[in-house]
DNA sequence: CAGTAACCCCGCCACG
DNA sequence: AGCGTGGCGGGGTTAC
């Protein structure tokens, strides 16, 4: 099988930030956990260097013919809302998505995904600063201004900034599983569900099960302290063990214990880092019985000891 | 650290 | 045949 091949636009004058997001999501070896290759084109919107707003210059080696080659072609941003695109640009993003591509429109590129027409009828968001120019120089487009993403199926968009971060992730799973997912957050040190909860999430509508998977994930994060174990996510689920189990992995890419254990560890690292808490009362509010429980899994998973993790982040911070 | 009890979780397979 | 479900077994992990 080939290395589904990405593309992602370089725009104009453009936000390193937002544009190393996808490539730091797609553009990374990580087969070695078994996360799939992904071959990466950066594709300059204009030929030559490009300015970015961090004040350095970059070039990307190739240019907009190869969009539509790829299998997911992503708009990273764009630099400001008033400005039209290129016509080159949007028809070079309109020939991609009618040779299958799925369009992936992430902060101000949703503005990109616009002007090409691909977000005609269709729901999508955007920054939320921009979501009301959207909504009224789109009137065709159903604008969510609530949405961390929104999936349209062959097209995608996301909020502002780091929304971005979780619909590449959201593609990922949607295309190659959970798995391959929750091993790029996890080798990119960021929660695989965020800590907001799942209430932000807007998932397919069809997708009834996976939302209802989704509550009983947000409200186990709500009820770490009270030790629940698998078999309380189980019975709030309605689903037999077995069910459960099988579709935990599908769903969010790991066990279910395992999976607690991250929120409870997480749960901690918050705890050491915003209070002055003893680390038993934490272990306590965090669903472990004792501090003894919890250290061994603390080491295991953020590679210290839960004091010397406060320290470090009180002195680094 | 060591021992034991409890729990997890995934392959296997029968069932609808 | 195909597909999702769920009981069972038990090696492996976790809790105390």
């Amino acid at each position: 099988m080939p290395e589904p091949r990405v593309a992602v636009v370089l725009t104009p004058d453009a936000p390193l930030f937002e544009t190393a997001v996808p490539l730091s999501v797609f553009g990374i070896d990580r087969s070695d956990d078994g996360v799939p290759r992904f071959e990466t084109l950066v594709a300059g919107a204009s030929p030559g260097a490009v300015p970015t707003t961090a004040g350095l210059t970059v070039a990307a080696p190739y240019d907009l013919a190869v969009l539509p080659t790829a299998g997911l072609v992503i708009v990273p941003t764009w630099p400001d809302p008033h400005r039209a695109p290129d016509a080159d640009l949007v028809e070079a993003l309109r020939s991609a998505y009618d040779a299958g591509a799925i369009v992936l429109g992430l902060c101000l590129g949703t503005f990109v995904l616009a002007a090409a027409g691909l977000l005609d009828g269709r729901r999508a968001t955007t920054h939320w600063r921009h979501t009301a120019l959207l909504a009224e120089r789109y009137p065709q487009i159903e604008v969510d201004a609530a949405a961390l993403y929104v999936d349209e199926g062959q097209v995608v968009t996301s909020a502002g900034t780091a929304a971005g971060l979780d619909a590449c992730l959201h593609v990922v799973r949607r295309e190659h599983g959970a798995e391959a997912a929750a091993a790029i957050a996890r080798r990119m040190v960021v929660a695989p569900h965020r800590a907001g909860g799942q209430s932000q999430f807007i998932r397919p509508p069809d997708d009834e099960a996976a939302g209802r998977f989704a509550e009983v994930l947000e409200w186990a994060t709500k009820h770490l302290g009270e030790s629940l174990g698998v078999d309380d996510l189980q019975h709030r689920a309605g689903l037999s063990r077995r069910s459960f189990d099988r579709r935990f992995r599908e769903e969010v890419g790991t066990s279910p214990l395992q999976w607690l254990l991250h929120q409870r560890i997480l749960a901690a690292q918050r705890l050491l880092e915003s209070t002055s808490l003893s680390v038993d009362e934490i272990a306590g509010r965090c669903g472990f019985s004792t501090a003894v429980s919890l250290r061994p899994q603390f080491r295991r998973i953020v590679g210290t000891s839960p004091r010397a993790y406060r320290e470090a982040f009180h002195t680094t911070s």
